[in-house]
DNA sequence: AGAATAGTGTCTCTTAGACAGTATGAG
DNA sequence: CTCATACTGTCTAAGAGACACTATTCT
């Protein structure tokens, strides 16, 4: 414990190892998926995990910094929408010794970064039901898992879902997007009635155009990012 | 410390300071209070700050147990409840450096421990509403203030603040509790009717004896810890 | 015209809000 | 008895589920 006057050095404590990863998830042909990174270096190397790394003191202001650089090393963009799941820490996850990560979780459009992540070899996006635990580095399965289920609640009783999808999108986008999310279907009705009373969703004025009647497309409101329903959709 | 290839030693890192601290919660006489401990040493020697301090690797399985730990040494028990908040960090929070705190919110009945703080004079129950950021170590206040937000939306949609109470308590108890977490009244009927369609309490069978009707006694379910609503209450 | 997709009308059912009413104890 | 507190009955309103219906485009 520190001694009061005497100068204060960190190296004179039994600090963790902290990290900062990140759980990116968007959506793509209708199923939900995560993006991995094949590691370098020890421990795990060549194992896939999670996006992020150490903290670079001079470079990150604070956790969410930190984490948004990481994705957009990866991404080439910054997501659109992230927010802290957790931290793990303990004796026993990285075998290097007692350490520590702060894990975010962000969602992104497919599109707005699939031509960085085409350019290189270490980095996909892997469908989140395809994954077991145990071929993936440290603890990062079960992170996923649980920033799945965080997911899920989210779709249950907001729209941020809508953040995995690009700039403008049709109601029919976002229902599908939640479908996918917490893997059962919603009634259209009562998943538009809601959004439009809550008044989220501002109309661009624009369509698609395709086989079939045309769609409105919209944009999220800056608030829709906050908005939380009083009740949720049944799961 | 497992030496793969290459020895690793986190003294090669720049690594951050890393400490766990608890927002610890009770009720007593209508008002919601927040566990403060009078700091011993730089920085903020004096000043008033939240239970937590360093990891200690040795101890600590992980970060929960951590946090654990330091509230057993300010109260002399375990807390019922405890989660996950939320982590801090950055390069301002602290004077000596990049820092974070991995912050754990908790919450116990004030009878449990009123005997252990009783006996020390640097740890105090202060009222959550009477607290200025300005007057506590580090960005404690802030993070109170947020601890207090989430707190109350479980007050809204579980039964979690029950928890902050005595093992065994009316269903009265329970919703004035609520009601002095959310800092408004609610319908007496509503509250009822959902938890006991919910079914996540046990009748004791015993009841209170004091003037008026006796109330009946009532314990937690252990799945009421993990329940959620799937309508919230109205705030 | 017919197929495909977008979007609406409307009935039911559940449950929270409101609040008046009844029950059961102490003094 | 009265008073205080616990607990219930019951009406209304909001909103989700269900699903049949209409609308608008394409080929």
């Amino acid at each position: 414990m520190a001694k009061s006057p005497a100068p204060y050095n960190i190296h004179d404590y039994d600090v963790p190892l902290t990290t900062v990863d990140s759980v990116l998830f968007t959506v793509h042909d209708e199923k939900l998926k995560v993006l991995l990174v094949q590691r370098g270096n020890v421990p795990f190397a060549g194992k896939w995990g999670l996006p992020g790394g150490f903290i670079e003191q001079g470079a990150d202001a604070d956790l969410e910094m930190c984490a948004i650089r990481k994705l957009k090393e990866k991404t080439g963009i910054a997501p659109p929408y992230i927010e802290q799941l957790l931290s793990q820490g303990g004796a026993n996850r990285d075998p290097r010794g007692w350490s520590v990560t702060i894990v975010f979780y962000a969602l992104v459009a497919h599109v707005n970064c699939e031509p960085h992540i085409d350019s290189v070899t270490d980095v996909q996006w892997r469908e989140v039901s395809s994954l077991s635990a145990k071929e993936l580095a440290f603890d990062h399965g079960q992170i996923i898992q649980l920033a799945h289920e965080r997911l899920q609640q989210k779709a249950l009783y907001s729209i941020v879902p809508a953040y995995a999808l690009p700039n403008e999108f049709t109601f029919t986008e976002l229902q599908a997007l939640h479908e996918v999310i917490i893997g059962t279907t919603l009634e259209k009705k009562s998943f538009r009635r809601r959004i439009e009373k809550a008044k989220l969703l501002i109309d661009t004025g624009k369509s698609t155009v395709a086989r079939g009647r045309p769609a409105k497309l919209y944009k999220v409101k800056p608030e829709g990012r906050a908005y939380r329903f009083v009740r949720n959709l049944e799961s």
